[in-house]
DNA sequence: TAAAAACAGTGATACAGATCACATTGTTGA
DNA sequence: TCAACAATGTGATCTGTATCACTGTTTTTA
């Protein structure tokens, strides 16, 4: 975790649909009160029942956002840039109800509460591109939940496969940015359970698996098993 | 279900939160595109796959929010009045994601997605509002979403029971609003295994139990077993 | 670079809930 | 008010996946 010489929002080029609608006097207040800082692969960008430290813009890199449960920890989502993160906790003015951890190594701007609330107030347009985002989450968060309680470990891991290729990294093959343990957490599944579904989809040709390189070579047969469970 | 005549969202006693910090001329439009509707137990709200009617002010009574998954229907939420439902579908512009059904009767208000969207642009505090309300919304489905996976049968049903008596209606004896199916979709199990539950939490002096009439007897226990799954 | 720690694979076993099949009770409307 | 259907309860059985115990491999760090 490094922070950075102030960044320039107005010619950041990582900049959010919901930045994009502001005008330069709204520009210069997120300016104002906006640091960049950089974590590395495995650093906590939110701790659990911490004080919350702002919104979070990820820029660039890759996160997990996962939360303590009775019995282990679960992923809730894996985060691609460029989104915000911790709208909840920090709009409550909360401590952090989830953790967020860089899986790579990760461009983020933390963005006052008070400013980014203050964002809202002032510009519908920009209130409306955060509202977009949450409404966006939602539904999302509806079908992995449905998907998750519903399929068999085959269809969650399969489902797993096809969001990391598709929405992740736009390629059918990839680093897989999880462990055993953390892919487990992430499907709803034990780290055993991964293990022998994947040996199992190795086997019947659908993937190529070396470690954490993977590489789908059945997409159609892939998606078949989402639908089945 | 059956339409009301014109209704004055001035002096409406059920006025949201973010209807409070509309200004007069605001009121006008939400006034102008908004009918009251009322609906009778079992009848939808919204259709799954239809197209959007508007944003949803459910006024009073209580309502389930369910989804058809892969292999059956599950209940995503039970959402007690007064609250706005449908913001996802609506702002996105698209068919009902899902489905909501009248558990009781029940009065709602529909408002034209054009202009609730009208009202964000326009006032800050309206739609910081409707942010606050969406926030709250994610957090819990997380909390929701960590307890249904992790926690047992028991667990499960417990919260369940807890979450009725506690946020529904704030009664430790209630009529179950949810029939055994149903209550299966919400807690993630299946009928016989919900019944089987109540059984044993009755034969351990847990609750009482008489069809759909229920009395939660020790709550200290109850949510032992919640914490404990 | 050796030792320790984290990560990954695999067989044997246990068990929570699903599923099935059927009996009983409650509800509805012709 | 009786037939038809929906909802509920209950025992017997099946099964997917967790759990346990152990081995092998890779990564970290002292």
């Amino acid at each position: 975790m490094k922070q950075l010489e102030k960044t320039n929002c107005e010619t950041c080029q990582f900049k959010s649909c919901a930045v994009e609608v502001l005008d330069p006097a709204e520009l210069f207040i997120l300016q104002n009160n906006c640091s960049a800082i950089v974590f590395q692969r495995n650093e906590k960008i939110f701790r659990e029942g911490n004080p919350h430290t702002g919104v979070a813009y990820v820029k660039s890199g890759l996160v997990k956002v996962h939360k303590t449960g009775p019995a282990r920890d679960q992923i809730l989502k894996v985060v691609k840039p460029p989104r915000f993160i911790g709208l909840p906790t920090v709009l409550g003015n909360k401590l952090n109800q989830y953790a967020v951890t860089a899986l790579e190594t990760t461009h983020v701007c933390f963005i006052s509460s008070d400013s980014f609330r203050k964002l809202i107030m002032l510009n519908g347009k920009f209130a409306n591109e955060i509202i977009n985002n949450l409404c966006q989450d939602e539904l999302s968060f509806f079908d992995r939940s449905i998907n998750q309680s519903q399929k068999h470990i085959n269809g969650r891991v399969a489902d797993a496969l096809l969001f990391m290729a598709n929405e992740i990294f736009g390629n059918d093959s990839f680093l897989m940015p999880l462990n055993r343990n953390d892919l487990g957490d992430f499907v709803h599944a034990r780290r055993e359970s991964v293990t022998r579904t994947l040996s199992r989809f190795r086997k019947d040709g659908l993937i190529s698996l070396n470690g954490k390189n993977l590489r789908l070579l059945n997409k159609a047969m892939l998606e078949k098993i989402s639908r089945n469970g």
